[in-house]
RNA sequence: GGAGCGAUGGUAGAGUGGUUGAAUACACCAGUCUUGAAAACUGGAAGGCUCGCAAGGGCCUCGCGAGUUCGAAUCUCGCUCGCUCCGCCA
């Protein structure tokens, strides 16, 4: 959520953060109606608000006066019908009030995050800017399979029966291909636990509807999540829900700041909008697992701290030597919460092209909004944080990655030297 | 799933209709004293909204929502969450 008494505040120098603002929501190709929807009808708020609390300061007046003029034993009976009255007004005024509170709050929720300044300018994924790149595609004498025709071929991935089973985008991992997700997980949260001072979570795997409108997803994206016929819950998107929301309504110390966690969970998406795109393979499932890291942080702090997780999600693909570019996002690419969004693309030598494993993104203080998150420090006002994740990584996408890029011309797949160990000791699948 | 109990400030814990945004204790912060610390003493301390250049006002918040009343932490109803016992269960 934008900070709306930011947005009024008259401009100090050239231009006022309303027109930066402004401007921002043009870039990523929005309308701007809704914004001058939010002023005017907070101006109208503010109006409503003030005029109820004056008579109701009057009224309280005079219930005091009530009570003091009963314990001295008089009469009371005209004050007490001239409060009713007042009662009456207060009533009116105060619903009105409420109702524009709700409808400021409604709009306000629809706003994107504004840009960060460092965000290039641009309406597509074509615009997004390459920052830096590990390794070189890798390179076969023979032709690359892609990931599904060697999972099937080694009778470790089985698309048809999850068909049957569930449905389309489900898939069923047997055997290597299982060990090796299950391998995987073990081998992110270990290296973020042990070596980047995450703290390990497991998160609820279903949330609220306050939850989801904490991380910014509600009531956007509504449609894009599983709902619990008859009940509030929902399955997460990812842990970024669950973890983000551990927090929420909350006020921490400045001195515990940055909190860090690692969190594994599943996710679950109804991938509502993309049919017939990625429909073969694992790239575009209604369920992967993923292990997400995410921080709270102070926010002088949060832009140092956005580049240190990224390259924490980056040393996983390093440390599996996978090659891959990190892209910054341009402003029409970003998320709708996002002040500033990194991209991992890892190199996938089936379909000749960089896939996105990871997403890093710096959310500055639009969910610590939303979700109520607060660090005090002294006697100083509580403000709010800033919200940090990125994954590390998506689990699904690097097995295929290590399918891809490690396969061999016979279909038979080595497995990276680091992840040995979590599969008994095996060098190769076959 | 059945039965019962409960929800007050950082914690504990008063408070059953009228200066109670809230006693008291502990924890916390600052000061006095002390070479320093402890003890003792003194003082401070919730959050949000809103008016105002400011000083300083006003309104709201005792799990949440609605109601009764001139007036609600206190009465009524609904909801949520927690605890205990029984049943069931990976």
């Amino acid at each position: 959520m934008i900070d709306i008494k930011l947005l009024e505040k008259k401009a100090e120098t050239e231009t006022s953060y309303f027109d930066e603002y402004k401007k921002s929501l043009q870039n990523r190709g929005a309308t701007t109606e809704a914004l001058d929807q939010l002023m005017e009808m907070n101006a109208q708020r503010k109006k409503a608000i003030t005029e109820a609390e004056q008579v109701k300061a009057q009224q309280n007046k005079l219930s005091q006066t009530v009570g003091q003029l009963k314990r001295e034993g008089k009469d009371t009976s005209e004050i007490m019908r001239e409060s009713t009255a007042l009662g009456e007004r207060v009533r009116e005024l105060e619903l009105k009030a409420r109702d524009l509170d709700e409808k400021v709050f409604a709009i306000s929720l629809t706003l994107p995050n504004k840009c960060h300044s460092s965000v290039p300018v641009g309406t597509s994924a074509s615009e997004n800017k390459e920052i830096k790149k590990m390794g070189t595609p890798t390179k076969f004498s023979f032709k690359a399979k892609e990931h599904w025709e060697l999972g099937e071929k080694l009778g470790i991935i089985d698309f048809e029966r999850a068909g049957k089973v569930t449905g389309t985008r489900f898939t069923f991992l047997k055997g290597k291909a299982a060990q090796l997700e299950r391998g995987l997980i073990q081998f992110f949260m270990d290296l973020h636990s042990q070596e980047h001072g995450y703290q390990e979570m497991i998160p609820p795997y279903i949330v609220n509807s306050a939850s989801y409108q904490g991380t910014g997803q509600f009531p956007k994206f509504v449609d894009d999540v599983f709902h619990l016929q008859g009940t509030d819950y929902h399955l997460i998107s990812t842990a970024e829900v669950p973890v983000t929301n551990y927090y929420r309504e909350e006020i921490l110390k400045e001195e515990d700041l940055p909190l860090q966690f690692c969190a594994y969970s599943p996710c679950f998406r109804s991938e509502a909008g993309a049919s017939g795109r990625d429909t073969k393979g694992l790239i575009r499932q209604h369920q992967f697992h993923k292990v997400e890291l995410l921080m709270f942080t102070h926010p002088s702090q949060s832009y140092e701290l956005h580049e240190k997780l990224t390259s924490h999600a980056e040393r996983v693909l390093e440390l599996l030597e996978l090659p891959y570019k990190r892209m910054l996002l341009c402003t029409g690419d970003m998320g709708f919460g996002a002040a500033k969004c990194y991209d991992l693309e890892v190199w996938l030598p089936g379909p000749g092209e960089y896939r996105e494993i990871s997403s890093c993104s710096n959310f500055e203080d639009f969910q610590a909004r939303r979700a109520n998150i607060r660090f005090k420090s002294g006697t100083n006002k509580p403000q709010f944080v800033h919200t940090l994740n990125g994954s590390g990584l998506a689990v699904g996408r690097t097995l295929i990655a290590i399918l891809e890029n490690y396969q061999r011309e016979d279909g038979s797949v080595a497995i990276p030297k680091v992840l040995q160990k979590y599969m008994g000791g095996a060098s190769e699948i076959r």
